[in-house]
DNA sequence: TCTGGGGTCCTAGGACCC
DNA sequence: TCTGGGGTCCTAGGACCC
């Protein structure tokens, strides 16, 4: 908590309705709903007039033409949005070097690098109500409601105090006292699991959970959310205001009208979907060790399998394959509603540099070779085969090629070419059925021995 | 035919290493 | 006979956020 307030937490009302009544002006004064239009869609964002109605973010589209029929039903213009929120945060910036975006429609700004006179309530104040004024200006008329507090949190807590366009400022000094009567749901990280956990043991204003000793707090909610819970009840917050946050993960999902069971659908579009991943990753000159995929079933259960690459990959090809392997190890017969395929542990530089010339290779070649004798498998999935890299030849779609580097479950071959060395690399599930190889007897001894120590 | 899509962070258990 | 302890990596699932 800084001893002035200079936190600052922008939020643009009710943003992807607010930007459809903007563009087009027989949607003002009337309930919009922009989300999935589909039977399965949900709502993103409702317009002031809708949510009169009782429509809510999150609720399906379906509650939410029963709840308002006559509102307009639109799916998201991602491109406009984008538009709108790039000239506020380009404001933002004009403001402060030190602006953090949390979407699209939100962003913290840190007033002490704004270059104010001072800090003072009346100053930040006046300040913000300019600052509004501008917001409406480059955005053709976006409101925003803004909050002002010596924390993230507050200012969070701030800015939702007077929705729609409102401004709050929370002086040095009346933290708690905003705080106490609220319930706890208002603080970041507190949803309907510990709202529940917290109800059971009677805790329901933030002013009952200063109650609860920190042991208490962690044996109901864990290590980390336990000590979050236990400052952020008493108004503690330190967490600065960061500008850039590297991406961790990348993934695309979808959710189908009708539940898929036909595998060879299901295959096609996770080619697909690895398509759209790798075009990301390249785009933003990301690759990515862990496959990721998604499958949620026609009775919702959540499943996730993952798998590691010996290197980070862009690659589509790659990613699909690890992706479809994948899905062969679940049962899907009964139906499925959601597939999606994700790649995570980012490192921003791409496979290509790893085997730029022979002696990188030769490096990379080596390292595995030693220490990766192919483990027992710890669950019900049998071991794939033994693959040894430099010594194994590969037989498989692309042709031959050497192993490269093998992990538990994934082994990469680069593939011989008949032009330029280096061919290209790709990646297996060490168990597909698809590769095929080769060792020569006089090394398959070797490696035997090897493995054996 | 309740329940999106894109993310982040945490937990817990097993493998593995020193 | 008894049975370390910490640290890292990996996987699966869950809570949460906008």
């Amino acid at each position: 908590m800084r001893p002035q307030a200079s936190v600052l937490h922008l939020d643009l009302d009710a943003f992807f309705a607010a930007v459809e009544q903007r563009d087009k002006p027989s949607l003002r004064g009337k309930p919009v709903v922009v989300g999935g239009v589909g039977g399965r869609g949900v709502v993103a964002t409702a317009s002031y007039e809708a949510r009169a109605y009782g429509v809510r973010s999150a609720m399906s589209t379906r509650e939410a033409r029963a709840r308002c029929p006559h509102a307009a039903f639109l799916t998201g213009r991602f491109e406009a949005y984008r538009g709108a929120s790039g000239a506020v945060m380009g404001l933002l910036r004009s403001c402060s070097p030190l602006v953090e975006p949390l979407s699209l429609d939100e962003a913290f700004v840190d007033l002490e690098q704004a270059g104010l006179p001072d800090l003072e309530v009346a100053t930040v104040t006046a300040f913000a109500e300019d600052l509004r004024v501008r917001v409406r200006e480059v955005t053709g008329g976006l409101t925003a409601s803004v909050g002002i507090a010596s924390s993230k949190f507050l200012a969070k807590v701030a800015s939702d105090l007077r929705k729609p366009d409102g401004l709050v400022v929370i002086a040095p000094g009346t933290e708690l006292e905003t705080l106490r009567p609220m319930h706890v749901s208002v603080i970041p990280g507190v949803g309907p699991a510990t709202v529940e956990r917290l109800r059971r043991v009677g805790v329901h204003k933030v002013v009952d959970l200063e109650g609860l000793s920190r042991d208490e707090l962690v044996r109901l909610v864990g290590q980390a959310h336990g000590h979050s819970l236990y400052h952020l009840a008493r108004a503690e917050d330190d967490r600065p205001v960061v500008a850039e946050r590297e991406a961790k993960s990348v993934s695309v999902e979808g959710t189908y009208e009708h539940d898929l069971t036909d595998r060879r659908q299901m295959e096609s579009i996770l080619t697909r979907q690895a398509g759209d991943v790798g075009r990301r990753l390249k785009a933003s000159g990301l690759s990515g060790r862990t496959v990721t995929l998604k499958v949620r079933l026609y009775d919702f259960t959540t499943l996730s399998r993952s798998a590691t690459l010996p290197a980070p990959t862009e690659d589509a090809v790659t990613i699909a394959r690890l992706a479809r392997s994948l899905l062969a190890d679940l049962d899907t017969s009964a139906g499925v509603r959601l597939l999606g395929v994700g790649v995570s542990g980012l490192a921003d530089w791409v496979q290509e540099d790893l085997f730029a010339d022979q002696a990188d290779q030769d490096e990379q070649e080596a390292e595995p070779l030693d220490d990766r004798p192919e483990p027992e498998q710890s669950g019900a999935r049998p071991a794939g085969p033994t693959w040894a890299p430099g010594v194994d030849v590969i037989h498989a779609e692309h042709g031959r090629g050497w192993v490269w580097g093998a992990g538990r479950q994934v082994v990469t071959v680069r593939f011989e070419t008949a032009d330029t060395p280096p061919g290209p690399v790709r990646s297996f599930r060490a168990d597909d059925p698809a590769l095929s190889h080769w060792r020569a007897p006089a090394v398959q001894e070797e490696v035997a021995d090897r493995d054996d120590a």
